[in-house]
Order: structure tokens, then sequence, then C-alpha cells
DNA sequence: TTGCCACTTCAAGTCGACTTGAGGTCAAGT
DNA sequence: ACTTGACCTCAAGTCGACTTGAAGTGGCAA
């Protein structure tokens, strides 16, 4: 079996070796044994840091990533979960969106009064609403 | 003028005294006096509070949205970091696509072996990329 | 066999955005 | 005039995700 140590995961995956570690410790990766103190891993390491990509991506906690690897190594069982997370993302991309096309009027506006405009405070209005939930993340 | 002590401000924001004496720390927001030691503020502080939110919407750093506030006061000035904002908004607006696509997929797909699924691998790919730039939001 | 140095562990530090707590002040109601 | 308690300041703490540093170990080239 082809196995490779942290410094050769590190160069292919452009993770620190520290935040390798640091992943081992949380038992988001694990290695397949050691050479004397040295970690070996195996290639199944990448598939598995994919998914903590992905997880980091769409906004997951560490300890959410975990959530998400069973017990038994399957990962990503819990569909309602992965369902709920991808309507939050949705929202995001929707105040994204609002937030894009304000930045984009101020921008454009030559008026020193696009805080007055219609359009601009209708945007900050939605911002505002969902500063809550945005300011957790 | 119309003015308003900390509690007031607090409760029609929702936002908790102490940030708010952050933000004031930090110059987003200002008072615009005192009553013996306690703070007033007037109008104005909504409209600023608002851009904060929308800034914290957008993913700014509270210092990235102090360097939107130009020293004289008035706001989103310089157009140009506003067309990079955006631009740097709609790249995330599509990261985030990917990422809930990768989710949905990871989701229906209901064998073991979607993480051999090239729709999927392509998307972790993407995210994997990102991951940097994601990570320190 | 020796020596280098990439790896190891473990504790402590960092960063952003606040929150919490101790100890102090003062506006306002009784 | 006194008390109350909401406000004040300033320092320190918190949380997540790592990073850094000191001190130790051992694989491998010469």
């Amino acid at each position: 079996m082809k196995t490779i140590d942290i410094a050769g995961l590190s160069h292919r995956t452009g993770l620190p070796a520290s935040t390798l570690r640091y992943y081992e410790e949380r038992s988001l990766i694990s290695s397949i044994g050691r050479k004397g103190l040295r970690r070996l891993f195996d290639a199944t390491v990448f598939q598995r840091l994919a998914l903590v990509a992905l997880g980091r991506s769409a906004g997951f906690s560490l300890s959410e990533i975990e959530a998400f690897f069973s017990s038994d190594g399957s990962a990503f069982i819990d569909r309602k979960l992965l369902h709920e997370k991808a309507a939050e993302i949705d929202h995001q991309i929707q105040i994204l969106q609002h937030v894009r096309d304000g930045l984009l009027h101020v921008a454009e506006c030559p008026e020193p009064s696009h805080l007055e405009c219609p359009r601009f405070q209708k945007m900050m209005r939605i911002a505002a609403k969902k500063q809550a939930r945005a300011a957790k993340r």
C-alpha cells in the first residue's frame, strides 16, 4: 500500500503540517500508523480532507464536520441536516446578491444621497434583519 | 434634537450595549455627547449601524467597514473599492452555489460511492481550492 | 556510526469580535 | 438628602481554528 508522510501530505494538499496534526487530534482524519514517531497516511486521507474542505466552505464548524463522520467511518449520513445546510447556503447567497447590488448601487450613484435611495434602504433593511444570524458565523 | 441613550439604542437595534460601546471604541459609530457619564446618540446612528450591519452581512471585518467610512464621516466613497468588493462577493456567491450543489448531491446520492462521482469530485476540487480564503472569514 | 534535521509532543500564543466582571459615578425618584 | 441602579471604565476572559516555540526522538545519507 502506498503511504505518505505528513510532509508529503502537506505538500499535496497545501495544508500546513500543524493543521493536519490538529485535524488528526480532532479525529477528522487518521493516520494508518507510524514509522518510528512519524505518521503515515494512505490515499483515503485525501478524500477525507476534501470532505472537510467542503464542510468548511459550507460554513460548518469542525465539530459539525466531526458529527457528519459517523463512528463506523462512513460520512455525511444525515440527509436532513445536509438539506438544511443547503437551504441555509441558498439563503446566504440571496443576502450576498442583495449586498452586492447594494454596493454596486452605492458605487454608481453619484449622489451623496444614496442613503436616501429607497432601493438602497430596502437592501439595508434586508441586511440588518440578517445581522444577528450573520454575526454568529 | 431627539437623543437616545445606550439602553434605548440597544433596545431599538437589538444590539447589546457592550457591542455598541465596542463599536464606538472602534469608531464605527459616535455619540453626540454625554449627560454626565452617559452617552447620548442621535438619529444618524441608526443609519450608521445599518451600514455596519450591511458590511457584516457582506462578510467584511470591522476594520474593513471602518475603512469604508472616510475621515470626514461620509461613507462608502471609494468606488473602486466598492466595485472590487462587489466582484469579490460575486465570486463568493459562485463558490457557495457549488458548495450547495455539493451538499445536495451528497444528500441525494444513496450510494457510499458518491465520493467517486465526477460531479462531486469537481465540486470538491473547487471547494478545496477556496478553502484558504473561506477559512479566513 | 555518526550527525543532521524533519519529524514528534505539549503548552502557550494569536486573531477577531465581543462579553464579563469588578469597582466606580451620577441622574432621578422618594 | 439619600438611595437605587443604570450607566461608566478598564482589564481580562471566551470561542474556534489554528500557529508557534521549546525540547525531544529517530530515519536515513555519508
